[in-house]
DNA sequence: GTTGACAACCTACCCAGTAGTATGTGCAAT
DNA sequence: ATTGCACATACTACTGGGTAGGTTGTCAAC
């Protein structure tokens, strides 16, 4: 679990909300979602939401900071695993795909919240919050990073640029974010296949064996 | 060109309105901007927006429009070329991403315009435009998907199920459009490169030797 | 068992912003 | 002089974020 993940419990009443606020999101985009769209969901009024959360923004916040909580649980068991780096690399990237797959609402809220930062929020306040988010999401990006790093030095992986390598890989990996949709009776391991598939495409990516066809 | 290309023909009252617009809806995003905003960078008022454009769907629809029509004209070359499929391949991806790299706030539009028109436009008029952009697409998507099937049947590539490999392959080439920022005084090699870097990641990718480390 | 306090809402409202429109205006071509 | 294009001005109508204040249920203290 992050350090700040303690800083946001959430009660039963928050946690709702949340759920039907990220699926609000995920359908409508959180610009076109209004609270009392996410409101008439639950069945009830705009005051419900806004006894628990500040703002809208507040509420995207909560929503995507979540979706890292979930991120960084995910790949938890691995990061002082003893295995090779490459290895280690592998099962870090499956579980990341995985929780892009099974979260869908809270990752998207992840990649809404990143997007509105980078475009500049308006108001300062927001800017914090959100900055904070970003954060976050380095932190975890870095966890990645060193892994990468080592599994080059072993001779296991050997692109060229890195900060671009790890663009085109969390590219890959979060890609199920745009276009999974759940098929009819669809099993854990039918999700796994799909997350192989990105995993494998990635892993492969990043080590240039085409370079230059 | 392809064969809509004709139909919407810009003249130079228009196009100056789509580079402020996609520029606009690069920064904002589509939601976030008001017609104002984009009147105000034109150095005009809304009157003249309007006078070109019905409404500001439609505006979106335009700069979208022409921003795959840049795209069919990019790889167009390479298409009844005499080359293996696998090289013909790497040409057009090479083309293609450097389409989304010199036209990024057109090709930030056509995400855009896809991902509301998947979202539900809210008026049928809106939705019969954007759908005449989603087929676009899914015309041009057509191109490649042949090409990748020719590619795998000579053996110079060997991905699984085709939708997905698909999927990730444009997930790696448009990528940029979301993390491409111009350095100073870049020059059309170094884009290149990066558009190299895309291309090796997405087609070793398509090569799953990694398969199950 | 009554009171007080507090959480968890709901109702009714304000108001800023924005898509879209109706109408006016300058100017170039005929 | 008149037409018509290319805008500007000045609206309307409405959405949607946010707030103020009231209401209801619960639970603890006395």
């Amino acid at each position: 679990m992050s350090e700040t993940a303690m800083l946001f419990v959430h009660d039963e009443g928050q946690k709702a909300i949340m759920d039907v606020a990220a699926q609000c999101f995920l359908e409508r985009g959180f610009h076109a979602t209004s609270i009392d769209d996410v409101a008439r969901r639950l069945g009830s009024t705009k005051g419900r939401v806004y006894h628990f959360f500040a703002s809208k923004a507040d509420l995207l916040f909560a929503v995507a900071e979540h979706g890292m909580d979930v991120n960084f649980k995910a790949i938890e068991p691995y990061l002082d695993a003893d295995m090779p780096a490459i290895k280690k690399l592998y099962e870090m990237a499956i579980a990341h795909t995985l929780a892009m797959i099974n979260y869908r609402p809270y990752q998207n809220a992840v990649w809404q919240g990143v997007e509105i930062y980078m475009r500049g929020a308006t108001t300062p306040e927001q800017r914090e919050r959100l900055s904070t988010l970003v954060d976050t999401r380095d932190r975890y990006s870095t966890l990645f990073r060193s892994v990468l790093e080592q599994a080059r030095d072993d001779g296991a992986l050997s692109y060229r640029d890195g900060s671009i390598a790890r663009q085109l890989m969390f590219m890959t990996l979060n890609s199920p974010v745009f276009w999974y949709k759940p098929r009819e009776g669809e099993t854990d391991a039918d999700r796994l296949s799909i997350a192989r598939q990105c995993v494998d495409f990635a892993l492969s990516g990043l080590d240039a064996r085409h370079a230059a066809v």
